[in-house]
DNA sequence: CTATTTACATGATGATCGTCATATCGTATG
DNA sequence: CATACGATATGACGATCATCATGTAAATAG
């Protein structure tokens, strides 16, 4: 063999980490394969001795974005509860914020990809919604315990719903001062609905 | 002259409409500028004595969805008024149901295209920045009187964002009656956001 | 009724796209 | 130490991309 045990796996997983990074930078269509292939140190040639299509690629790389993001999100909860603070409270003003507007490539990519995903094919689009119903499952684990089990997941995925909004309207505004604000504004309404009585 | 006059403007008029529809549908890198001018029924090659440049397209195609949609909102709202009903009410279920969801390409250009704009020029985003205050501006103004002027364009910024969040993972969910369920969620989310005191 | 004008078509540019067939070459194995 | 293997490289495929130079034809101006 040419390279040492294990040497394939390790490129194929750097690859789809740069995949993941690069989809959520510039989006999936304005990724292409050879761009993808020398950000990884490589040519295109074998990209298809890891991979059958560049569709492939796509859904590894949502899953492994979403896997990350999915980690985050414990651990900034688990951080919170360390200091004897409010889980959700933490994750939402950690999703909200300048650093995670400015940093796309390591942030969520539902926020970040969700209307190219909904254009793409089943397969693809069902990687990202199960992926935003583990994240809503998080955030209804989070709400007060006030609410009923129904209600809980429904107002999750509104939660979230607001959350990447939020943050793709924060993306779009080249207004700093106005971006910060539309952050704020998103974190204040996320908890209030969170923290709502019925 | 070849054509009578107004024969340009009316084609060109006509191009910008296609072109909206298919950003919407296709994304803007999905959208080649052949197809399009297919679509309008022309050739691709008169395309560049319409416009300066594809972004220029973008541009203004982006500007036509806005003002459309912005007609619509106001028109829902103002039929809520003369059946003596909530306009804010009627504009987020208008804007939350399943004709919306699966109709992208005559919708909301926010939530079908706007991380894509995120990753343009500022002069693009800027169009957009600009849409989705109008679009705050007619959530504002339709918020109980007992919202505080400034809690109150806050509050319609995350009722917006909380919309366009709400479709973009509808539309990505391809379990039909969970994809209901979330453009539920939104509306009466949307709706608690709106009618909370302070 | 002819000449001029101009909206659009034709066709080509070089770049980049996803995909694949084949060549190379270093290391683990014999 | 030689060899066979396999991970990656080279290079090409046809398609499509945005862009532009030039050709054509028809309606208006004279």
């Amino acid at each position: 063999m040419r390279y040492e045990k294990g040497h394939k796996e390790q490129t194929r997983k750097r690859v789809v980490e740069v995949a993941a990074a690069r989809f959520r930078a510039k989006g999936i269509e304005g990724t292409g394969v050879a761009g993808l292939m020398a950000d990884a140190g490589l040519t295109h040639g074998g990209f298809y001795a890891h991979f059958k299509s560049k569709d492939d690629l796509v859904r590894e790389a949502l899953a492994t974005s979403h896997a990350r993001n999915r980690e985050k999100w414990i651990a900034a909860i688990e951080a919170a509860r360390d200091r004897h603070e409010d889980g959700l409270e933490a994750l939402v003003r950690s999703y909200l914020q300048t650093a995670h507007r400015d940093r796309p490539q390591a942030g969520c990519s539902v926020a970040a990809l969700a209307p190219e995903v909904a254009r793409n094919d089943p397969k693809t689009r069902d990687i990202m919604a199960r992926a935003a119903d583990e994240m809503a499952v998080i955030i209804a684990s989070e709400l007060p315990s006030a609410f009923p089990e129904e209600q809980a997941r429904e107002t999750a995925y509104a939660i979230f719903a607001l959350m990447i909004g939020t943050l793709q309207l924060a993306r779009v505004t080249t207004d700093r001062a106005l971006s910060e604000a539309i952050l704020k504004s998103g974190q204040d309404a996320a908890l209030r609905l969170a923290r709502q009585e019925f």
